[in-house]
DNA sequence: CAACAAATTGGAATGATTCTAAGGTGCAAG
DNA sequence: CTTGCACCTTAGAATCATTCCAATTTGTTG
């Protein structure tokens, strides 16, 4: 009796991800999913909530809290922070820095060599094993084009 | 052995640095430095609060977080971010990474070659200037005594 | 279908920080 | 010195993002 459910615009993937952890694929871990690749300005979980509520209007603040959790613990999402701010997510995978601008408050992702990261770790004293480098510029971007 | 050495009481820049503000120095801004200069473990408004009260009884929490801003206004001290945690503060002016143990909670400073935050800005794309770069490690590290 | 587990929900609770309004403090000019 | 005034500190209220909670709802399985 309900509307047709939408074909996902994400790759099948998702379904697949959450099974592997034991975990339901359910609309609105998907809708959330497919909010974040849609479009990927790292947006806050107030604004993915603002971006799914028309297409899911019952839809809770708690739920996508919840959902952002999931996706991030299922390696489908990296969650971002910056300075105390709300935090941020991001579909993209790839080992990547973040670019902060200090005008238009947006976040871009930047690309760097793997080389670059390995070398980061290498440069740690003798004791120190990071599985994990964060790392966050801050300045102006000549160009607000996305 | 190196030796252990005692930070000055009054840091002779500190009310130096206030008047270049136009700020005033003042026992609350003073002491909240010095236990800064002291034990640089990167502590947390509260718990510099808690080093506090004992030597000015009468200190409130929000002259505390004022105290800071203040310090890191001046750039006498540098605010430390690591995932929406309660912001730490740093007295070490010098550009460095942090470490942040995952096992102990505890959070290091790491020196790193000039020339690597170099390299790294010079990996940007072409209309990005960015004028601060801030790298964090996650991860353990082996010796929990210092 | 019934039972059971996983998910969602709204609202209350939490934790860090900031705001606000009301006194203090100290120096400079008279 | 005393008064003015800008700067400071203070306690508590307010804010903001996030988490917790208890009560449904939903989906799966026996």
């Amino acid at each position: 009796m309900a509307t047709a459910i939408q074909a996902p615009r994400h790759p099948a993937g998702l379904a697949q991800k959450l099974a592997d952890s034991g975990l339901r694929s359910t609309p609105q871990r998907e809708l959330v999913y497919d909010v974040l690749l849609t479009k990927r300005d790292h947006p806050t979980a107030d604004e993915v909530f603002a971006r799914v509520k028309p297409e899911l209007p019952g839809i809770s603040l708690a739920t996508v809290y919840n959902c952002l959790e999931t996706l991030v613990q299922c390696d489908l999402v990296r969650a971002v922070n910056f300075e105390r701010g709300p935090t941020r997510y991001c579909p993209n995978l790839r080992p990547h820095a973040h670019f902060h601008d200090e005008v238009t408050g947006q976040t871009h992702d930047v690309d760097l060599p793997e080389t670059l990261f390995a070398k980061l770790k290498s440069e740690l004293p003798p004791g120190f094993d990071a599985n994990a480098v964060e790392i966050t510029f801050r300045g102006k971007a000549q160009s607000s084009a996305n």
